[in-house]
DNA sequence: CTGCGTGCAAATGGTTTGCACTACG
DNA sequence: CGTAGTGCAAACCATTTGCACGCAG
């Protein structure tokens, strides 16, 4: 699995360090949507000495390069994302909670939709859903 | 336009002051989603005196009150809006434009599909479109 | 008058930056 | 070796907070 990583940084021209190596790793284990903060965390047990700088730098990079994609809380923190299929979010309306929502399906519908009815001098490239709610945890 | 504020604001039990008009009034003036900076460089023109916090109170309160609602930029700085109808927003990818989509064609297709294809464990209450792409300007 | 709202200034917190040092290639 | 990458600490900047004063109701 890292040395996917390895091709894609040597690809790219980046140097393989062992702390883009950690902080990758680390937001494929912490996959949950890893806030920055949380890779730090995360990435201190094993790497006390990291700096908080370098976590920062290395995830702009992996996600200029394209290993990475940035997506949005509500509340307004960055979190890093592993999987770069273009997927939808669901956002917990109370907790901060946020999952992955693919649906080919509803994709199709979208585009088919856009294809029939430009907007008026604009070219879309992407689109994402923001799907607000709650999640059924406990309760039935 | 002000006295419809003043009766919103008297229901929800709120002082009428001239910081809360002002800002409310700047929010309608600079109607493309201004960020909370925008609305202090506005209003300090005719009322230097105000302070930032103020602004930040003031816009929290507007929020909580449902006279404002709040979105995000691509580029992550808080933005608020005076439309409260339900719209999709465009993000323009180069420039940090944004500008608002209304489709309700599309709101009830995603609704249609929504309706059909339930998603497991989560209760739906809002969805956004975040379109990013290009505005076509000068170039033809 | 009474307390909600304001101004001010200091604090916060996530992120960035500059620079000397380290280590990948 | 030479330069990209790192660590560290200070700087940033939008936003929040605490508190004394002022004005709307």
């Amino acid at each position: 699995m890292s040395h996917l990583l390895r091709e894609k940084l040597q690809q790219k021209g980046l140097k393989v360090t062992p702390q883009r190596v950690a902080i990758y790793e680390a937001i494929i284990k912490l996959n949950n949507h890893p806030t920055a903060e949380n890779v730090i965390e995360y990435i201190k047990k094993n790497h006390p000495n990291i700096s908080v700088g370098t976590v920062y730098k290395v995830l702009d990079s992996l996600v200029e390069n394209a290993l990475l994609k940035k997506v949005k809380t509500e509340r307004d923190i960055m979190r890093y994302d592993a999987v770069l299929s273009n997927h939808h979010h669901l956002y917990c309306a109370e907790t901060d909670k946020i999952e992955d929502y693919e649906d080919e399906q509803l994709n199709l519908l979208i585009n088919e939709h856009f294809k029939k009815n430009k907007i008026k001098n604009f070219k879309v490239q992407d689109i994402k859903l923001q799907i607000t709610g709650q999640f059924n945890t406990h309760n039935k």
